[in-house]
RNA sequence: GGCCGGUUCGUCUAGUGGUUAGGACUCAGGGUUUUCAUCUCUGCAACAGGGGUUCGAUCCCCCUACCGGCUGCCA
């Protein structure tokens, strides 16, 4: 019977995997976070299963209601829903104090009335010695009488795990087998003199009671499992199934912090990267499906994701990869999609022209950015009219401040039908007429229609720009500038 | 110090007891292009080191080095 049990739990956890993320609410979301979100989130939403948001909001320093938020709307940004209402692990005290007394009750845990300072001494000592340190068990097994006696001179007191004697092992879905001897391991604390109870504690707790079939985290947290571990047996709770993500790190191979260059979530939102390309690109460090593709849709990652093909090495975040995947997804967006996530980033863009004329424009600056910012920044040169102009360059591309290109091209405007062949074979004219070449040319006149000397193809811009507009910015040039 | 992990081009990675160790990004060079970008072609570039096991190790075992985590009344 309990073996049949075991069976059909078992079997109900491979089918249904309950997952959290589970930020505390001290910074924003960070690269390092979204990706374990990601992976999270992939593995239920390949699964079938359920995406918990868990804030750990138990740190009252340092939380704060703000980050809250920005932590939701980064996730939503992203894309990467959760199942029902978030859950405040403040929520849940009650639970972390039941488990607490069941396990003093049991003589799981007991009260352990060393000082802080105490311990710091011995601590020091036995660095001082080159011998490790464990905290001594002196009040593991006090008497009754003995116990009474010190809470009656109220003695601060903290709340220790007895760690019990053996080893303890877990199969890690990335790392795999893992095995530490429980002597290694402090009789830790739980709860604190002040009564709170302690990080691995309350995580043991809140995932027992959230049913977590799956923990999928940073590898940071390795070390603490086996602590968790046997919280979890000495409350006889089943003990979920352990994923451990390798880091993400910064260029010069050290963990992600403020010294790199964009860590923040809500920066690649700004700089106009699209979510399906950080995800995309995020996917694909410390894992990859069986393929030399590297391109894919958000429904594609889901369904070729498995967590048994996850490295175990940390990922370097290059920022060079990202600008490529991030290029090669716009290449592949809708105008519709680009000028949705345009007026995400600045709804004025382009507000003056006509719907026809911002199409036409996008499809000339689509295949040549990395990202949104950089359509809205080309579109904004290309369609404002040049008040100045970089000097230094004007004289390099007007050897001797030249303007017979110029003056050539407006007159050749001015008496020809408006249309394609016409300026190309017009160009092509004024090429030979001042002995330029095709390209010195079309330099010119790219500079002094946008003030640059990169961009789509010129006569694209001519025709889109319309023939007032460009014969009214080449008049002004020759003017500016003479 | 102790414990637990990790290590294939600069970066992300594939891979196998016998391979010219494959792909992608970056970089360099060529082609296409009016420019830039795209696209395309070519090139540079890696099994951390040392011992074993083996006919043969990048792959299996051991040691060393380096990196990371834990060793907190931080999370």
């Amino acid at each position: 019977m309990k073996a049949l049990q075991r069976f059909e739990s078992s079997r109900l956890r491979m089918n249904y995997p309950i997952v959290r993320f589970a930020p505390s609410p001290t910074g924003y979301l960070h690269i390092g976070g979204a990706r374990t979100a990601l992976f999270n989130w992939l593995f239920t939403r390949k699964h079938q299963g359920k995406f918990l948001l868990r804030i750990e909001d138990t740190d009252l320093e340092r939380s704060e209601e703000k980050y809250i938020d920005q932590i939701i709307s980064a996730l939503d940004w992203l894309g990467l829903d959760h199942d029902g209402d978030y859950i405040l692990q403040s929520n849940n005290l009650s639970s972390h104090q039941a488990a607490l007394d069941q396990l003093l009750a049991q003589g799981k845990a007991y009260r352990c009335f060393y000082s802080k300072e105490e311990l710091d001494q011995l601590r020091l000592a036995a660095e001082k010695a080159k011998k490790p340190f464990r905290v001594p068990t002196t009040y593991r097994d006090l008497s009754q009488e003995e116990l009474n006696k010190h809470l009656q001179d109220k003695k601060e007191f903290t709340i220790r795990l007895k760690v019990p004697e053996g080893e303890t092992r877990f199969e890690d879905l990335v790392f795999g087998n893992i095995t530490v001897q429980n002597r290694e391991i402090d009789d830790f604390i739980l709860a604190r003199s002040d009564g709170s109870p302690t990080y691995n504690f309350v995580v043991t707790i809140d995932d027992a009671d959230m049913k977590i079939t799956h923990v999928i985290r940073g590898d940071d947290h390795l070390a603490n499992t086996p602590k968790q571990i046997l919280i979890y047996e000495a409350l006889s709770l089943p003990v979920p199934t352990f994923v451990h993500l390798p880091m993400i790190l910064g260029s010069d191979g050290k963990r992600l912090s403020k010294r790199h260059a964009a860590t923040n979530v809500q920066e690649y939102k700004e700089k106009g990267y699209q979510p399906k390309s950080i995800i995309n690109y995020l996917s694909l460090l410390g894992w990859n499906p069986d393929s030399n593709e590297e391109i894919f849709s958000i429904n594609e990652i889901i369904e070729q994701f498995e967590l048994n093909q996850i490295q175990k090495k940390p990922a370097i975040f290059d920022e060079k990869k990202l600008n490529w995947v991030s290029g090669q997804h716009l290449q592949k967006s809708s105008i519709k999609e680009l000028i949705e996530a345009i007026k995400d980033l600045d709804l004025t863009w382009a507000e003056h022209h006509s719907e026809d004329f911002v199409k036409k424009l996008l499809l000339l600056l689509r295949d040549r950015s990395k990202n949104i910012q950089d359509i809205i920044e080309l579109g904004n040169i290309i369609m404002s009219n040049p008040s100045s102009y970089s000097q230094d360059e004007l004289h390099n591309i007007f050897k001797g401040n030249n303007f017979e290109v110029i003056e050539n091209f407006i007159s050749g405007l001015e008496a020809e039908e408006f249309t394609q062949s016409n300026i190309e074979q017009l160009i092509d004219n004024i090429s030979i007429q001042c002995e330029l070449s095709l390209g010195a040319v079309m330099k010119q006149i790219r500079f002094a229609i946008t003030t640059i000397t990169y961009g789509p193809s010129l006569v694209e811009i001519i025709i889109l720009l319309g023939q007032d507009t460009i014969i009214s910015r080449l008049k002004k040039f020759v003017q500016h500038s003479t």
